[in-house]
DNA sequence: AATGCATGTTACTTGCGGTAACGGCAGTCT
DNA sequence: AGACTGCCGTTACCGCAAGTAACATGCATT
């Protein structure tokens, strides 16, 4: 029949296009995002066409690439986020396991943190949502767990998604700084980040005269 | 006298990569981050090897470029940040301001986030501090001003600074996601994160049976 | 056998970053 | 005056990466 065949070779393809995926992700891990579609070929042991038969464009195999790692990664913290422990236990531990993450494979992450890569493809400036899909992905998906769980009041479902991208945002830009940097021990960033969301900000004293920050 | 010299001469060249530097504006404001030299130069009236005596490469100019905005961005954002009011209105002020900028001239803003842009001479593939050197500064900034304003007790110089890089990061994800998606006002974005930085995330109810996250 | 189709190739075009190599045009030193 | 030094500017080129024909081949179906 004409569908058995197309289940056959769409398996196929599938497999090949796992195949492939699975060499660009070598490459990009040993050269970065920066990785030339003719490296990537040779190291699936082809050439550039079959590349862009399967994937379009450039851009076309970075979003298939990004999907897979975001897609485990969202996965890991929604495991975190889902489990049975009071509230600043959660925090703690959805903080910690993205940490966790982008210390143990931090070309992974940032390569995930790098969308436009000069890719052609994202022409026509469109300002707003320039962000890694990542960030977004994971904003809206804490957004819906705050929106569900919290009793926020009018207005909740709005400000849980304002949240939602504001917590991520903190604990992305604080996770690269540390990465960078390494000033602490992961316990201690998990622990000082969890402090803020906690309002010590907003209950620290004054240091000296005149109204503090 | 040759000082003399110098300085006029010198004064010459500052002035022409000032004019340069204005014409790479217009064109990034205009095509976006992925201005070609070739496009620069014919918008200053010249041709490309002369931007490359000038900024060296690419990477230079945007780097120059960037500064400029950067500085202009950190001066207000310092203004509100000092002015004489109590902390939540400082916190309030600062976070309108800069929302206020990211609103005004969207494609500075998304310049500015933007750093490796597929530029050659940021390979190397330094993980970490990959961020934008704005996002950088500015937590590195705020860092400075929560140190010397607020009483943290141990550990504060470090604390202080997790907090100035995990804010500014906050900052950043939710106002890149308003830009994109325009959910509700400014003046309501404002009041929430400033609300999330209160600990209103903490002080939050459950909403119905099991811990709410 | 003939058709269709996915897989694979080589060889090309286009466009960009970056770089020689050369040409004039001040002012300066002797 | 005439050679020297720097700077501004050009044209023409190199290298490289993205993306695209156009052609070749193996394998299924009809």
């Amino acid at each position: 029949m004409d569908t058995t065949q197309r289940t056959e070779q769409q398996r196929s393809a599938d497999r090949r296009r796992r195949e492939l995926l699975e060499a660009a992700d070598r490459v990009v891990l040993r050269d970065g995002p920066q990785a030339s579609m003719n490296a990537i070929a040779a190291e699936a042991g082809i050439t550039k066409p079959i590349l862009y038969r399967h994937f379009g464009d450039k851009g076309g195999l970075y979003a298939a690439l990004a999907k897979r790692h975001t897609d485990a990664l969202l996965d890991s913290l929604r495991a975190a986020l889902d489990a049975p422990a009071e509230r600043r236990e959660r925090v703690e531990a959805t903080l910690d396991t993205y940490l966790a993450a982008i210390e143990a494979r931090p070309q992974v992450y940032r390569f995930l943190m790098h969308p436009a890569e000069g890719s052609p493809g994202d022409q026509g400036f469109d300002v707003g949502k320039h962000s890694a899909p990542l960030l977004r992905r994971m904003g809206e998906e804490l957004a819906q767990v705050i929106e569900e769980r919290l009793d926020l009041g009018p207005g909740s479902q709005q400000l849980a998604r304002v949240w939602g991208h504001g917590i991520v945002g903190m604990m992305h830009a604080a996770g690269d700084w540390w990465l960078g940097e390494r000033p602490c021990s992961r316990a201690e960033l998990v622990r000082s980040l969890a402090d803020l969301l906690w309002g010590r900000l907003a209950a620290a004293g004054d240091r000296m005269g005149g109204p503090g920050f």
